[in-house]
DNA sequence: TGGAGCAGAATCCTATAGGATTCTGCGGCG
DNA sequence: CGCCGCAGAATCCTATAGGATTCTGCTCCA
């Protein structure tokens, strides 16, 4: 069949997403077999994948003795990942203000209804991580955008603390105004603001 | 014999320096096969470097294809890739300003002899990527140095341009000075300095 | 009681084999 | 002359097997 995609990306999308729901737990065991047999695959698609989760900071390997979780952000790295973001996103937003973004779809967030239960705030994340990549694609900088998205913010944070709801979408849609209206240094303070204001709410649940 | 490193991990290091070395040429695909006779191992160590390659972004792989080298670096992208490292890096030399580093090794770069060969290039290269990355970690944010870390910046314009030793070494004197001196805009400033100049005389050369 | 030592089991790491897909060169047709 | 289709070869992807290493639990001794 012309399955454009391969076995072991399949893998690592399952993996990954095992960790951001908790399936397996921060800092546990990630034995390649296990997987395999959850998965009912051989070992080596399964190892390719853990391979790329380590790039990414998902999984760190002990030589000879296998994968384990990354532990959870310590509320250190909570505020350093948040350092990072304001540096990155902020002037993201405030390069896309400078770009023609007619034509592009900034995504809305889902209506804020009452708790869905996991699959609402997973689907929550989902859409929030959509639109902050949509500000960083809409910046024009593909190496800046490729900077945010290896940080994986989305991913630690949900870890560690589903989203509240609260006014994101006001926020964003403050992101939004500034960046159509090539107001750069509105965008870079709207998207300040969100950050802070995201960053205090997280907060206050660790 | 406890040996702590594995056979892939060494694959990975070998194909890289055969990426910075120009072995392999920019864009050529590079077949798992070819690797994996040249270096006289089985194809799946192979696999799992090539898999963490190219989440680095030095390689792309294409379903039921293979890998191949990612391109060299285009003027826009050159431009793009100095435009985050400024962000960063400048960033990060602020922050060391306002830790204690006094007990902190600030690599110093080789002498720039008349040494026109491949080796002493690379040494240099090797050099100044340990500077930076010192500054990075200086900075006291591990998350922010990843990111650095990441961009692979030494990695990117060693392949298109070797560099030129010029006087990079009193440009990271004025860094080193400000940081140790508590002055955070000044190690901005010699930093934001650095890299401009440092994007100058690569820019002369493409 | 607490720590060192050892045997068994589990796991990892690498190598090899077989089916599926893609790439390449050549001939035929418009 | 240029484009399409096809067969052979090369390559990739996945599965399985065997040796090497680490982890676990128990026993023994100070």
């Amino acid at each position: 069949m012309g399955n454009r995609t391969t076995l072991s990306d399949e893998v690592y999308e399952a993996v990954k997403a095992l960790i951001m729901d908790h399936a397996i737990a921060p800092g546990a065991r990630v034995t390649i077999d296990a997987v395999s047999r959850q998965l009912d695959v051989s070992p080596t698609p399964v190892r390719e994948a853990l391979a790329r989760l380590e790039s990414d900071g998902l999984v760190v390997k002990r030589p000879m003795a296998g994968y384990t979780t990354t532990p959870l952000l310590t509320p250190g790295e909570f505020e350093q990942l948040f350092e990072v973001r304001l540096l990155l996103e902020c002037a993201a937003a405030a390069r896309a203000a400078t770009q023609e973004t007619s034509g592009v779809d900034f995504p809305r967030l889902p209506r804020p209804v009452a708790d869905r239960g996991y699959a609402g705030h997973a689907a929550f994340t989902a859409a929030d991580a959509a639109f902050h990549d949509a500000v960083a694609v809409a910046g024009g900088n593909p190496l800046l955008r490729d900077a945010i998205t290896r940080l994986h913010a989305h991913l630690h944070v949900h870890r560690i603390s589903f989203p509240g709801a609260g006014t994101t979408e006001a926020e964003h849609a403050a992101i939004v105004a500034a960046i159509r209206s090539g107001d750069p240094s509105g965008a870079d303070s709207a998207m300040r603001a969100h950050l802070e204001a995201a960053r205090d709410r997280h907060r206050l649940r660790t």
